[in-house]
DNA sequence: TGTCTGCTGCAAAAGGTTCGCAGCGATGTC
DNA sequence: GACATCGCTGCGAACCTTTTGCAGCAGACA
């Protein structure tokens, strides 16, 4: 688990508590988790634990760093910990699949959005739509009822 | 208006009505819509119109191809007609002034994917989050409430 | 150990989207 | 032009995700 994780909350005021700490975990181990998955997995070692906690705890994480989400489209919000590499997540919309690739990759293209138009890109907040390789080539197959 | 809509619409086998006229009207007039505000142009020609036929008629719209949707972060979808260049949303997350992009400026970064990973993206389909560069010189000053 | 105040669980509210249903009206036929 | 069919619409309720209010619990510090 991210080593200080403690002392970035308690240097930002906030206090530790298991709740914050099993959420934490679980975002780590699911790599991606919408807040939904991450309480059911905190679940896992403490049932008790509410759907509006986790809501409220990602909230301080991602205030003091620990985690960031990004948008996949229609559907929630995915966390993950921000110990990982930045990247880019590539959402196949017809198998629903979620491949990583590293956000070195889109270097020449946030540089070019900040040479022209002086924006400068959080490229890994939302995701990239579009179809996977395998699906790319199936196109023409009816689609999945609920590939989830 | 789009010509040919009527022709799109019959040919898939759907009626033409003039709640569909009028919301494909708004969203080219609008050029970027939630439902919410599609809803809003609608009622101003015919004010009887419900948000649910906005979303059933948005929905049949894209199915024919005359409209798309994309996603700007935590907010619903925005719609737009597709007889438009297609383009690329930057999305300031301070300021939520959202600005337009040829999607040209990505064919780079689109035909590494596809190169590299066999991704097929479809680049417009959701938005580039960031700060724009009004918003990046004045990151120090305390955000604004709520800038819409 | 005790106090203070932040954090949590619970329940209700809020916001956006979907669904069921009855009636209306666009389309094709006579 | 009138008629029958069934797709479309308006309405209200349901749904799902996220937020909020509140009372009680518990972490931090003395």
């Amino acid at each position: 688990m991210t080593e200080g994780w403690e002392r970035r909350l308690r240097d930002q005021g906030f206090r530790i508590t298991p709740q914050r700490q099993l959420v934490l975990e679980a975002v780590e181990h699911l790599r991606h988790g919408t807040p939904e998955e991450i309480l059911v997995e905190v679940q896992r070692t403490a049932s008790g634990v509410n759907l509006s906690t986790i809501y409220r705890t990602l909230e301080v994480l991602e205030d003091v760093g620990l985690v960031t989400h990004a948008h996949i489209g229609h559907g929630p919000p995915t966390y993950h910990a921000v110990d990982e590499h930045t990247h880019i997540h590539l959402v196949c919309d017809r198998c629903k699949a979620v491949q990583s690739v590293p956000a070195s990759r889109a270097a020449g293209f946030v540089d070019a959005l900040e040479a022209e138009f002086g924006f400068r890109t959080d490229i890994s907040h939302v995701s990239v739509h579009g179809l996977c390789a395998d699906c790319k080539d199936r196109s023409f197959e009816p689609e999945p009822d609920d590939p989830l």
